[in-house]
DNA sequence: AGATTGATCCAT
DNA sequence: TGGATCAATCTG
């Protein structure tokens, strides 16, 4: 079952703790030239092809009072997103390499998301890196194997096109690790959130 | 520990 | 318009 956005639409950490063990879905179209996140050497794929991957990790971005958040400086067009409809991606690019795949939650106006820092690929994965797959830990390589990058950003993920999470496995609270979120150590105070939510692997 | 890499944001 | 700053990752 696809993911709605009345799932979206609500307290950022009960999201991002509920997104645990949920499946992320990425469905590529067929293509017939070298373009939009195709691999090298993946010309002419005929058919969809569709990457599954369990939620493992995930941070929450909260308010404008979060000082780890970039909706923390107000209203910017890259922020935009963060402030507007539940259920759509947002995506940006981190040190000139990488990006981030964040899904933004709670009321229109309330600026908040959630960061999948983790998954675990079900499907097919494309790497030639065998440290890269199953389990995938960071952001970046999250989206780089789910190929995921900024023309994806400000696509509602309800839709059930393109890329959407399902709902997962059931997870036990006592399954679930909070620690502090990783690479915000210029946010004061907020550095100390533990807002950063894992599975903890068995 | 150091290099990489470019969008973003704020101070000139 | 410049320049510091990054929700990171890879080497060594």
């Amino acid at each position: 079952m696809i993911l709605k956005q009345k799932f979206y639409q609500r307290d950022t950490l009960k999201v991002a703790k509920e997104l645990l063990g949920c499946i992320l879905v990425r469905k590529l179209s067929p293509v017939k030239s070298p373009q939009d996140g195709v691999a090298k050497g993946e010309f002419n794929r005929v058919k969809p092809k569709i990457i599954k991957a369990v939620i493992t990790e995930t941070e929450a971005y909260k308010g404008k009072n979060d000082l780890a958040s970039h909706a923390s400086r107000g209203r910017t067009p890259r922020t935009e997103l963060m402030f507007g409809e539940a259920g759509r991606a947002y995506i940006y690019l981190i040190y000139g390499m990488y990006h981030c795949l964040n899904i933004v939650t709670e009321k229109k106006d309330y600026p908040a998301a959630v960061l999948i820092r983790g998954v675990e690929i079900i499907g097919s994965p494309t790497s030639k890196r065998k440290s890269d797959f199953p389990k995938l830990n960071g952001p970046g390589k999250v989206c780089r194997e789910m190929k995921v990058d900024k023309k994806l950003n400000g696509w509602d993920l309800t839709k059930g096109e393109k890329i959407w999470i399902e709902r997962g496995i059931k997870i036990s609270p006592k399954d679930i690790k909070k620690a502090k979120r990783i690479g915000v150590d210029y946010a004061k105070h907020c550095k100390d959130y533990l807002w950063r939510l894992s599975l903890i692997s068995k």
